[in-house]
DNA sequence: CGCCGGATTTAA
DNA sequence: TAAATCCGGCGA
């Protein structure tokens, strides 16, 4: 079910991502909240202005890991979905520490958990000790990262996708962030809706 | 909880 | 020059 999702529309891949698992090593994360992003058709994608060094990997085979460094100091995670060459990826923003709590805190820099310790794209790879050395690296193989199946949220919430005030506006308005309504590791709920 | 400014590197 | 952000500080 999760490896076919991930093949389809970029929208519904990013729902089925909602629940699974990021493991690396003893640090197990539940994925909260994720933003789906289409190719070059999709103004807000980084896909838009075809294919760079960058945003090679977007090109690439679903289920690999984009990872690109924002705002000069975070790295984002994102999964490629979608057929090869479409281009399309989900960012994922946020996740609640499921195992691993001692190494998770240590890497954010905190000292205790609250529910907003993974809530965010930059601490979600920070909490997992990502950077561009993962970029590219096989999400499905054994060994570094795994994404492993998970339970679907019983309830979504969806609404516009964050930072993207240089997009179109019909861009900007496609609610393409979907969140687990029963999670508090989730940014800007206020402007999210039951799906 | 929301708004604001500063941090800090890279891509196009 | 702006960027798919975070954090701390401040006010409501």
């Amino acid at each position: 079910m999760s490896a076919a999702a991930l093949q389809g529309p970029v929208a519904r891949a990013a729902q089925a991502l909602l629940g699974q698992f990021l493991v690396r090593d003893e640090v197990i994360l539940r994925i909260t909240e994720v933003e789906a992003y289409g190719g070059p058709e999709d103004s807000a994608s980084h896909a838009r202005h075809g294919r760079t060094p960058r945003n090679a990997v977007m090109w690439g085979p679903a289920g690999r890991a984009y990872l690109y460094f924002c705002y000069g100091m975070h790295w984002m995670l994102n999964v490629v979905t979608g057929p090869e060459g479409s281009a399309a990826a989900v960012l994922i923003r946020g996740a609640e520490a499921v195992a691993g709590l001692e190494t998770i805190l240590a890497r954010r820099g905190a000292t205790r958990a609250t529910p907003q310790l993974c809530a965010g794209p930059g601490k979600v790879a920070q909490a997992l000790g990502l950077d561009r050395a993962f970029n590219d690296h096989d999400l499905r193989a054994e060994g570094g990262l795994i994404l492993r199946p998970g339970p679907p949220p019983t309830c979504l919430l969806a609404g516009p996708r964050l930072g993207i005030a240089f997009a179109t506006l019909e861009d900007q308005a496609r609610p393409w962030r979907f969140a687990d309504a029963d999670s508090r590791a989730v940014t800007r709920r206020t402007l999210l809706q039951p799906l």
